[in-house]
DNA sequence: TATGCATATGAAAATAGTTGCATATCAACT
DNA sequence: AGTTGATATGCAACTATTTTCATATGCATA
């Protein structure tokens, strides 16, 4: 299971967080390459303390409800090591519109290309906030902390996929445009 | 769920096939962006059969063990051409190495060149397996059926990821590299 | 003759993920 | 005074996936 290292990892740079706001960083950060809702999350911040690997402290609040702040355990962080030092298991894709491209052909090319286009919109709306990052936090590179180096890599890592997506949609949708009907 | 509709795109356009046949087909073709393996498979063609998505027939065989081989319903068809129009619901990534990045400064650098260096090993290996293909089954573009035209599509499309990764994965140990110990 | 390998199918258990629901506080707006 | 929205947490049911185990045939190899 391995929503729990990437809980481990959102928790372990930070000041000890609440569920709440773990999600919304989680989801602001590692949930660019690991999806986990809500309800997944404050399900494995009770389990992750039950084993030892967070510790938690409730946190009364006057001026909003009272919340419960997780920080990662001595033994939560060699966990989190060990794990680190294995190599990563491949990654289970799950690319629909691959599929629907398999069979493309079973559908007019105009409706398939309306699909690559409105994917386009959203890898450049993606590619857009990357850029937007980029600029704002890591303007220049030579200042980064050691953090902050591989927090750049990783944005790096984003703005590159979502670049060879859009160029992969421009070509297919030219290949598409210039199809003659054959067959 | 999906892995329906990734079968039945699977088996659409070829002739009625085995689950072994199929499983094997499967995760050379869409297999590349759906992953299942053959228990998923049997139990998912066993389902599908039942909604009367799916036909099928026992074939006794003398060489080997008989086997069932399933055909697409008209009924199968229609769902599918369903399926397709609508928009494709966007992909849930895990991408391990990246959450491994995200908290890379815990670790020596040298321990993740060496796990970024394993990992364009792979998309090497991929990509040259890719390139192979287009070779030899996509020389000539302009004489594709449609069917060949979406696959070859597609195959552009995994050929591009890998490169944009492996051109990631460069810079990252570049980056690396370069880096002097701070802080 | 036994051992492994490719073919062929599937059950069962455990783990993981999605979806819908439920509750509660407090601020701001209507 | 009531509604909406952000904060804050979680249960329960369902669906999907992974992992482990099981069975059987026939061919080739040691």
């Amino acid at each position: 299971m391995s929503l729990s290292h990437a809980i481990l990892a959102s928790l372990i740079g930070e000041s000890p967080s609440s569920g709440y706001d773990l999600a919304k960083r989680f989801n602001a950060t590692v949930g660019f390459f690991w999806k986990a809702t809500h309800q997944q999350i404050y399900k494995e911040l009770a389990r992750l303390e039950s084993e030892g690997l967070l510790e938690s402290e409730v946190v009364v609040q006057e001026e909003r409800p009272d919340k419960k702040i997780y920080g990662v355990t001595e033994e939560g962080k060699e966990l989190l090591l060990g794990w680190l030092a294995e190599p990563a298991t491949p990654s289970p894709i799950k690319e629909e519109l691959q599929v629907k491209m398999h069979v493309g052909y079973l559908l007019p090319k105009e409706i398939i290309i309306d699909e690559l286009k409105r994917h386009r919109k959203l890898h450049r709306e993606r590619l857009d906030l990357y850029n937007e990052r980029e600029k704002r936090y890591f303007s220049d590179v030579e200042k980064l902390s050691d953090k902050g180096r591989f927090r750049y890599i990783n944005l790096r890592s984003g703005i590159t996929f979502e670049k060879s997506r859009i160029g992969w949609i421009d070509e297919a949708i030219k290949f598409l445009s210039e199809f003659r009907a054959i067959k």
